[in-house]
DNA sequence: CATATTAAGTCCATAACGTGGATTAAATAG
DNA sequence: CTATTTAATCCACGTTATGGACTTAATATG
């Protein structure tokens, strides 16, 4: 249900609107913030201030735009004191990724390790350790972690994984084992993310194709509305809208890899028959090709092996089907390829823009751009922590309670009001 | 951007939250809603006054619950003065229904006139008298129009009717010729429909499978988060997740009846091949059963025919895979088929069910269940009118203000606020 | 039947928050 | 150097929700 606005919620949304703001449109005087935000001059500056208490906002500097009247002084999200966790396990590493409120990337670490070959309990334990060193280094720098966000690969219901046909695991309370109350994921609209158990700060848990939509929508290339394709084993895929994911009913949306390109064709592990996956998959391209490594592949498209060409002009037909379907269906605004298929896109794209071209223009005025991912595998990992400095832009109140109050300096006039 | 909040907004979206729960619950007392909502009893009172001054909102007796204590006199939407307008061009017919408050038809109209021999001039001009005739009517029986929606055939963007194959229209200033400033439609955060132009409220314009999955929503079975499949003449789909249409990124998403089933199938008019449409689409259906007439079909159908027996398991297996396709991609809680699949879904569902369980079953903990629409040809014009009501109770007051001040008795003591 | 108890709804003083006009500050224009 | 313009702050005020006291109307109890 909508909630009820009293007047605490009224000015925790009002922080969260000027805070968008400032991230929105880069440094901006408080006069503009008014303005674009409809509120008065006298409630931007309170506002700020609690913001710029709170550590979330700094001033830049002045605006000397060479206009006469007072110049004002520019105001731009901090990137010193809050920051966020991103996390992911996947089937050959863990890896994790400290970022701020401006999004600048302030850790990074990625450890190999065979996740398929442990048990959920161990993995978990192991990204615990990994969790407590990036929050140690993060505390060391003066970064308070406002929350955490785990990329799995597989569909996630509050914080249960349901399956990871990759790693071997089913049913895994993923949540739980890190030990975090139960948090979101999927559920569309969450009542809120508890207020954190373990860790100091709330973490989630979600699908690895959805965080990588995300990632690509913040770090990468993704511009408004598009659909973001990330092939590894399986092929998924994450649709972005208006800045946000669709999930569908249980956050099961955006399967890709089994839509219908052949009804009759090879048998899919899903039990079907003809899906996306058999055709461009990463294990059918590369049998296909006749090889078992992705680099090899890339190295003889590369030299202009014939096979290998084929291969992918197989694939990218198949994947143009799919998301013909998929285009019918979703009505992306662009197509972004990551994963497996940003190495062959050169290879792929022009047989998948072909086959779409071919069976959608008629209908629309547009038929979607594919584009090319620019993040590398770190996508994933970077869109579970950009979702957190997303959530506590939107709402910096929720989640500051969480973070603890603000260190701020003991001295000088009390601050009439801190971010409570 | 989410919009700053000052106190009159405060004060709007509250007379919202409280009139949504009113519907939500049925009959409640003031003292119910101030626990649903979390408001103070006091002002759950001041809200309820104003929304029963409105005429939104009466008093239907007092609870004798059994309980001790005060019974409390329960609050039930009034279907008594406000309401709304649906509207739809269809091929052969227009159609208007007043819905009030309560969700009940109040009003009814269907007027078969063949509109693909009109130009869009005539035939909204038809829609004109029309609408003069039921808001004339509607005002007799006591009712306020708040707003209107207009259904048509084809994808709509901001009161702009892109194409309507089966109309013979194409780029349509729908909104336009109606007389009323472009309105939204299609867009997903509209700014707000204009405060009446022409009719003295607001129209809108939206695609007819948009608003059949809605009319579904509120009148008929669709629970939850469903696919409404609306098979005429073309197929098209709405997918309702959390009580809200899923639209994509231009408004087109849902076109179920282009999701590819058999990539080297017959040419479509859409410029691909192997499109649902060409197995499943009224005109295949009926080719295949070697009939021209859809209530003969359905006739054989019941007879035992074996032909038109093959034909629907044919087109059923087809909607099977292509079905398969959607799930995947938007994973809806159920599939509910209406048009043409209403009538043929005995004869029909068997098929499309097994195909989807077959290649669904493995991935998913549930596959999509199907259900049959309950709601004949008027899904639409009824969604299009409790869209309508849907806007005036999340927000009655920016409803209110079009709808003119609130004609209460003159007498007695002047209320404290009216809704502004 | 009288009284206690319980719950609904209203009243009233208060607190929280944003508003709007006045004021001060800091720049450019002439 | 003065007028003008814009930024930011200050202060009195209006709007809205709050919370406790109060009234009302039922059931429970003796």
């Amino acid at each position: 249900m909508t909630q009820a606005v009293r007047h605490d919620a009224m000015r925790a949304r009002n922080l969260g609107v000027v805070l968008t703001e400032v991230r929105r449109s880069g440094p901006v005087t408080r006069a503009a913030l008014a303005d674009a935000t409809g509120l008065t001059k006298t409630t931007v500056s309170k506002l700020v201030g609690d913001l710029i208490a709170a550590g979330m906002v700094t001033e830049t500097g002045t605006l000397r735009d060479g206009e006469r009247g007072r110049p004002g002084t520019t105001l731009a999200l901090s990137g010193g004191r809050v920051a966020a966790l991103g996390l992911e396990i996947n089937v050959d590493y863990l890896s994790a990724c400290v970022v701020d409120l401006t999004l600048a990337v302030r850790l990074r670490y990625t450890q190999p390790v065979d996740n398929s070959s442990h048990t959920p309990v161990e993995t978990l334990s192991h990204l615990g350790k990994i969790i407590h060193r990036a929050v140690d280094e993060a505390r060391a720098a003066g970064l308070v972690i406002g929350g955490a966000t785990l990329a799995v690969p597989g569909p996630v219901e509050g914080g249960l994984l349901h399956s990871a046909p990759n790693l071997g695991w089913r049913d895994v309370d993923v949540g739980g084992l890190l030990g975090t109350a139960p948090s979101t994921g999927a559920a569309p609209e969450a009542p809120r993310p508890p207020a954190a158990a373990g860790w100091g700060f709330p973490v989630e848990v979600d699908n690895e194709a959805n965080l990588a939509a995300l990632g690509e929508l913040w770090f990468g290339s993704g511009r408004g509305d598009f659909l973001h394709v990330s092939g590894e084993i399986g092929i998924g895929a994450g649709l972005v809208i208006g800045g946000a994911l669709f999930r569908g009913a249980r956050g099961l949306a955006g399967e890709l890899g089994h839509v219908v390109v052949f009804p009759g064709g090879p048998a899919c592990r899903c039990g079907g028959r003809g899906c996306l996956e058999q055709y461009a998959g990463q294990e059918a391209l590369l049998r296909a090709a006749g090889l078992d490594d992705p680099d090899e592949l890339v190295r003889r498209l590369r030299d202009g092996d014939g096979r290998a060409l084929r291969a992918c002009e197989r694939a990218g037909h198949a994947l143009g089907v799919a998301l013909t379907s998929a285009t019918n269906l979703l009505d992306p605004g662009t197509i972004v390829l990551g994963g497996v298929f940003a190495p062959l896109f050169p290879w792929i794209s022009g047989a998948a823009a072909a086959t779409m071209a071919d069976r959608l223009a008629a209908m629309r005025r547009a038929v979607p751009e594919l584009a090319v991912s620019r993040l590398g595998g770190d996508a994933a990992t970077l869109g579970a922590a950009g979702k957190v400095i997303q959530r506590i832009i939107a709402d910096p109140v929720s989640h500051l309670a969480a973070a603890g109050a603000v260190p701020g300096p003991p001295a000088g006039r009390s601050p009439a009001g801190t971010v409570r």
